[in-house]
RNA sequence: GGGCGCAUAGCUCAGGUGGUUAGAGCGCUACCCUGACACGGUAGAGGCCCCAGGUUCGACUCCUGGUGCGCCCACCA
């Protein structure tokens, strides 16, 4: 198995991902008695392939999914896709528009066909990039948004809400896309910075008196002017106030209002009210009674039969033709430019148009009330905690959400009305009106706002409405796990939905995570070529190294610009795991097969320095990686772990412990699967793939650490004397190294050792670690000469330790003169800042403990002073 | 207009209840194909931790004010 220098990702995944299906690994079990821990992933819009946003998602949710197996927890994440209306019509409208034609022409059943070849095609393409991701989601029970018993939940819900009253159809100013030809939610409003003209308009009195100007961006809807209004009490148009004025446009007469919503300051004080629109007009207009008049179609064409130069124009050409018209007129006094927001639908960019028309929407203010109090009381967590407030201001100022859209694609509103007038919302259609019997019945003919399904998500996936074992055993969800960007679309509805028709959260804690933007630090789009498909990446460098990329970036608070060389960094870190492992398994089995037993646990006498040291850093490791864990911080547990399985289990213990293992040293062995295997299971969560095939390599392991237990270190490991001497090991060790680099001392195999001496050492062990263990890390060998007979040799003094190369060449070298000459400044400057620093206010006014460690460290630095002073004659 | 986030090595990013020697990956330089690994090893170069004040014995870290970038919200026509 690991006769192979080299970790095989594609090989390895292909084996594992297979064995854990035959696990079962993912599928929960309700009767399970382990407590639960339950995610619902966030159902992937299927307007396309996964991008590496959703691979973070996912390994973010996997790798949480993982760690509460090891935990004990009985783990159900459950998996599923969203039909994503708008968008996805978005998405074939544009395909069609390539091909050269519309969805009118294709047909609606044409159409239809087309939407779910592409659902059956995406569908398959999502699941498959979760589950080469290592994704061990619960596959049996995946759900799409629009599968029968979905559609069946949704028109249970609607209803539910339309009976409470907490559904309504009305006439009211909405978002209109003229090109999506739908009303869309305040949310779906992606508002962008404009560059227009500002005109000043002169509406004249009835008798021909100077009347008043007022300021517009849009004097195209001038001929839907229902009155003037100024801020209550402003004296410059005191006498105006009461009175009418005309309309420049059509000539009509319009009466100039006062309201509060005028803001004096701004134009020239006095606002056209235009409440078709409008949706400030709107407002004012309901308060003043005003009739409202409509003159833009649906389609975004002017409607003013009355004034034919206007008529049937798009209304950024009527901008233009009425903006002529007056200043032909003489009423246009004034024209500047204005920078504004201007809103745009944020699926096809086009402008909306305000309008007024009817549809269906929920009455919000009941349903905040709870979703702001679970958040306030600290039910419910969002993770980083300044998403908090914003989620708040948010609920708190929230409007009646839009749900109706008048587009092909989605779930239907589930009302009809009969010929007699009755509304009524149904779950299974119905052929006759439940009020009258009538049985000519007709259909609305919306469908519902995407996010509202989406809203019903963590518990229509677990049965609901039907009290099912999956509901009662696993909602409220524990973690929802989504980036930041759907905060308003998705999680605040969850939480009102939840709230409403479970009576509970729907769950205790969101990870708001970031948003993965191209290299090139744009949001990742088809249009502009940004999008890495986390298939490539696997390819190229493995899932666990894609996984491992996705741990450092889980918690960052900004958009993160993706960068290709963490997975090269974490592919290699893969690599090199495969071999720490291997060189343990060489050992066991020097030409095949086996697995490798944990052998009979050492006699306290067996146990060297080297062997407490590595324990106790394993101690700290466990330590932190499972608070870490516990804290949704994947970032610092992968770090913390590659720091310990590369820069102190590879590169220090196992290249001391070598030669003892070789000869089968029962400590060694011992203490050398003990970390391995520790370290396996601590990074299993975030690297699954090749930590199960490594530790498949050792005896009595569960057949996937997944069923492993997590961790504990045993206190009696940490062990802060051996940390300490390993301390001074690793920087006596280091500074030998530099100085023989200076020298050109060759480190192959066949080089000449480089003699040395030990003159000094405060601590035995010490001395004894360094006697023993030196020459296995730097080619020097120990010669017995007393100090006094080396003139001038170049001493390393790291502690109390002093060390020279015992060779006239050495001293004499140039380099290490120069070296020692550059130290010894360097320790000069060092040290004299030390002192400056003791003898100020500092050593009356800091705490003890950290005047002794400057203390110390002046010591040690007045030490190797003297010490090279000495070996320089100086 | 309000709010939030970020500014740290060439690039992408960590980090710190304030402690004087600030880290990682990738990239770069030199040497080494050393019996687990060249997807490797060793040594190294590279940072006024955005700016200015303040608090403090001590600030990259805390406070205030700037500057720059990004995001969210908002009915200023």
């Amino acid at each position: 198995m690991l006769v192979k220098g080299s970790f095989d990702p594609a090989a390895t995944e292909a084996i594992w991902r297979g064995r854990w299906e035959e696990l079962h690994l993912g599928e929960a079990d309700v009767d399970s008695p382990r407590p639960s821990f339950s995610i619902a992933l966030p159902p992937p819009n299927i307007t396309g392939a996964l991008h590496m946003g959703h691979a973070l998602n996912a390994v973010i949710q996997d790798s949480l999914s993982r760690f509460h197996r090891m935990l004990g927890y009985e783990v159900c994440w459950v998996p599923g896709t969203d039909h994503a209306a708008i968008a996805t019509q978005n998405v074939i409208e544009r395909q069609l528009a390539q091909e050269g034609t519309t969805k009118e022409q294709l047909g609606r059943q044409a159409f239809n066909e087309r939407v779910d070849a592409w659902y059956r095609t995406y569908q398959g393409r999502i699941v498959e990039q979760l589950r080469r991701m290592g994704a061990s989601c619960d596959w049996s029970r995946e759900r799409f948004t629009l599968d029968d018993a979905y559609v069946r939940v949704i028109r249970t819900a609607f209803k539910e809400l339309f009976d409470q009253g907490l559904i309504y159809r009305g006439p009211r100013i909405v978002n209109w896309c003229p090109r999506c030809h739908s009303a869309i939610s305040d949310e779906e409003v992606e508002y962008r910075e404009h560059h227009d003209t500002f005109y000043f308009v002169r509406y004249r009195s009835p008798d021909g008196g100077g009347g008043l100007v007022i300021a517009t961006t849009r004097p195209e809807t001038i001929v839907a002017d229902v009155a003037v209004a100024v801020a209550p009490g402003d004296p410059r148009y005191a006498g105006l106030v009461g009175q009418s004025v005309i309309e420049p446009l059509t000539g009509r007469a319009v009466p100039v209002i006062e309201d509060e919503a005028v803001d004096p300051d701004l134009g020239t004080g006095a606002l056209k009210i235009t409440p078709g629109h409008s949706p400030e007009d709107f407002e004012v207009g309901l308060r003043h009674h005003l009739p409202t008049l409509t003159v833009i179609s649906l389609d975004g064409i002017m409607m003013v039969p009355e004034l034919p130069a206007l008529d049937g124009l798009a209304v950024e050409d009527a901008r233009q033709v009425a903006a002529d018209l007056l200043r032909r007129s003489g009423a246009l006094e004034r024209e500047q430019p204005l920078v504004h927001q201007v809103g745009h639908c944020d699926r096809c960019g086009a402008v909306i148009e305000p309008l007024i028309t009817p549809q269906w929407w929920v009455r919000v203010a009941e349903l905040a009330g709870p979703a702001i109090a679970v958040v306030e009381e600290d039910q419910l967590t969002l993770h980083p905690p300044h998403f908090r407030r914003q989620y708040l201001e948010w609920m708190r100022g929230l409007r009646d959400w839009c749900i109706s859209r008048q587009i092909w694609l989605g779930h239907r509103i589930p009302v009809s009305t009969c010929d007699r007038g009755h509304t009524f919302a149904w779950i299974e259609e119905p052929e006759s009106c439940p009020e009258c019997g009538s049985r000519v019945l007709t259909a609305d003919p919306d469908v519902l706002d995407t996010w509202f399904s989406s809203a019903l998500w963590p518990f229509t996936t677990l049965g609901w409405p039907a009290r099912t074992p999956e509901l009662q055993e696993f909602y409220p969800t524990s973690v929802l796990v989504t980036g930041f960007d759907i905060i308003f679309f998705w999680v605040a509805r969850m939480v009102m939905m939840g709230l409403r028709f479970t009576g509970e959260i729907p769950f205790r804690d969101v990870i708001l995570h970031a948003i993965i933007l191209g290299a090139d630090g744009a949001r990742q789009s088809k249009s502009k070529g940004n999008v890495v498909d986390p298939l490539e990446m696997v390819d190229r460098y493995g899932a666990d190294a894609l996984r491992g990329w996705g741990a450092t970036v889980a918690m960052g608070t900004q958009d993160s610009k993706f960068d290709e060389s963490r997975l090269d960094g974490f592919a290699k870190f893969a690599n090199k795991l495969w071999n720490m492992v291997r060189l343990l398994h060489l050992i066991h089995f020097p030409s095949g097969e086996g697995r490798i037993p944990w052998g009979s646990q050492p006699e306290a006498s067996e146990v060297t320095i080297v062997d407490r040291w590595i324990l106790s850093r394993l101690a700290h490791l466990v330590e932190v990686v499972t608070t870490a864990m516990t804290e949704f911080e994947l970032g610092t547990a992968i770090e913390a772990i590659y720091a310990f399985a590369w820069r102190e289990l590879a590169d220090w213990y196992l290249e001391l412990a070598k030669p003892r293992l070789q000869s089968h040293d029962r400590s060694a062995l011992w203490t050398t699967r003990m970390a391995l295997v520790t370290m396996l299971e601590l990074l299993h969560p975030i690297m699954p793939f090749i930590t199960d095939a490594l530790a498949e390599q050792f005896e009595e392991m569960p057949p996937t650490l997944d069923m492993a237990q997590w961790p504990v270190a045993s206190p009696a490991w940490l062990d802060p004397q051996a940390e300490a001497v390993l301390a001074e090991f690793q920087q006596l060790t280091g500074g030998l190294r530099s100085w023989l680099q200076d020298l050109g001392a060759g480190f192959g195999r066949q080089a000449p050792r480089v003699p040395i001496s030990l003159t000094s050492t405060a601590d035995p062990v010490l001395a004894e670690l360094i006697r023993q263990c030196l020459p296995l890390l730097v080619p020097v060998e120990w010669v017995d000469s007393r100090v006094d007979e080396m003139d001038g040799v170049a001493p390393l003094v790291v502690g109390g330790t002093t060390v020279r190369l015992a060779s006239s060449a050495a001293s004499a070298s140039p380099q290490i003169r120069t070296r020692m000459e550059r130290e010894l400044d360097q320790l000069g400057q060092l040290r004299a800042r030390l002192e400056a620093h003791l003898s100020g206010p500092f050593a009356t006014n800091a705490p003890e403990a950290v005047v002794q460690r400057e203390r110390d460290r002046l010591a040690e630095a007045s030490r190797r002073e003297a010490a090279l002073r000495s070996s320089l004659g100086i």
